[in-house]
RNA sequence: CCAGAUUAUUGGCUGAUCGCGUGGUGCAAUAUACACGAGGAAAGUCCGGGCAGCAAAGGGAAGGGCAGUCGCUAACGGUGACCAGGGGCGACCCUAGGGAAAGUGCCACAGAAACGAAACCGCCAAACCUAGUUUGGCAAGGGUGAAACGAGCGGGGUAAGAGCCCGCAAUUUAUAGCGGUGACGCUAUAGAAUGGUAAACCCUGCCUGCUGCAAGGAGAUGGAUCCUUUAGGCCUAAAGCCCAAAGUAUCCCGCUAAGGAUCCACCGUAAAAACCGCUUGAGUCUGUGAGCAAUCGCAGACCUAGAUAGAUGAUCAGUCUCGACAGAACCCGGCUUAUAGAUAAUCUGGCAAU
RNA sequence: GCGCGGGUGUUGGAAUUGGUAGACAAGGUUGACUUAAAAUCAGCUGCCCAAAAGGCGUGCGGGUUCGAUUCCCGCCCCGCGCA
């Protein structure tokens, strides 16, 4: 779990991010992000829906694990706001490797494309 | 040993590093160290209660629910013991288990006829135009159907038959006696003739207001003016009475006296995911007493999630029997459903040995 | 979290004092018409079975009843509302 400061908190920031940021899709998650005030620390959201898997254990597993990936991570820009979206269930049981080179790809897609927009 | 029945328990463990939630420590903090941190079902939301609001929660009706008896419980549609009926060789299990003898409705098709009576084949008698027809009697037999008029067997009886009569047995009602708190059981006597369906309407008895923590509270306090409480009727007028209108979240009775708008001052930005409700409670554990049991009493010890985009994860090492179903959101008591395996106790049947 | 509504062939949708489940429409398919296709007309169309007979079928599992899409109970799935 990440500290409260990267967390969101309440819904205007997330409707924020969820009107005026940009998606990037992988194979299993998508992500919308968007740029803060600079200084100030990134926010990340991850979004399981009930259609993804029935049990909430198996959600709950999905949620922690990309938040755990994130807190070990450095890669990390500031001043960002990350809402991850997962479509899939393969998510809870996929191999450590596998989910590390998803992320980081759907990270350096949207780094990048920061970069040109600014 | 094999096959079962019932009840109960458990639901991987140990260490290290990083990280999260809450608490208290602290002047304070995003810091330091410490403590605690999902379940038996947290689930389904199927019942019941606490708690909160609807002014209060009063009476009646309607509506809804329940249904053997006696208990337990805060309460229940829950549960314990027992009774009756059914199933099993047995341990034991199952039952919406009041009333069809208050009334109404329904019983498709088939069948003569579906509950009021009737008669297709048939049995019997009489008459006649005698391979049969007509009229009358019968309801035992056949046929139809889930069900056929509704008490079986034997005897008598008759033209033929029939509870038409008698004996025995069954059902059921009433009374009496005995046993039981009671449902009920046993015995005796006297009657009765009753198709099914109440998870059809209904009757009887008992219970029941509605909404739900997204309830609700606090955060927004004081003053002035105006409007409605009138209109209408009784009365010369006032006072008073009647009636209408408002609230009581289905209606009536009954009850209630207040409600709204504008302006000024204060508050400070608009109403909360952020404050309270929020976790100490019909609490958990141990011992002991009462009771067949459910459960209750007494004594001692303990505090054991409380979030608000929502805390249990990651990595490494060791170990075993290699780990099922599964994640709190106001709180409890149940029910139902999901659950790899492991363990314990009591009991039944079979086989073998003694 | 709390409270509601629904589930019938391939699809939409009928069928209620409980009495032959699948009306009607779309789709599919076979035949006719056509050089060919469309349109049109006629037939078939839930599943098991080679076919008949028979059996099973209203989300699933039980119950009441002679008989259940309908009445009752327990589950599963889908949808909606409440700050």
């Amino acid at each position: 779990m990440l500290k409260r400061s990267h967390r969101f908190h309440g819904y205007g920031s997330l409707r924020r991010t969820y009107s005026h940021g940009q998606t990037v899709r992988g194979s299993l998650i998508s992500l919308r992000y968007g740029s803060r005030p600079a200084g100030k620390p990134y926010r990340v959201a991850v979004v399981v829906s009930r259609k993804v898997h029935k049990s909430a254990v198996v959600r709950n597993r999905i949620r922690r694990r990309v938040y755990e990936w994130m807190r070990q991570s450095e890669t990390v820009p500031l001043a960002t706001d990350l809402i991850f979206t997962v479509f899939s269930d393969q998510v809870a049981t996929l191999g450590a490797e596998q989910l590390n080179s998803l992320l980081s790809e759907l990270l350096t897609k949207a780094s990048l494309q920061v970069k040109k927009s600014v």
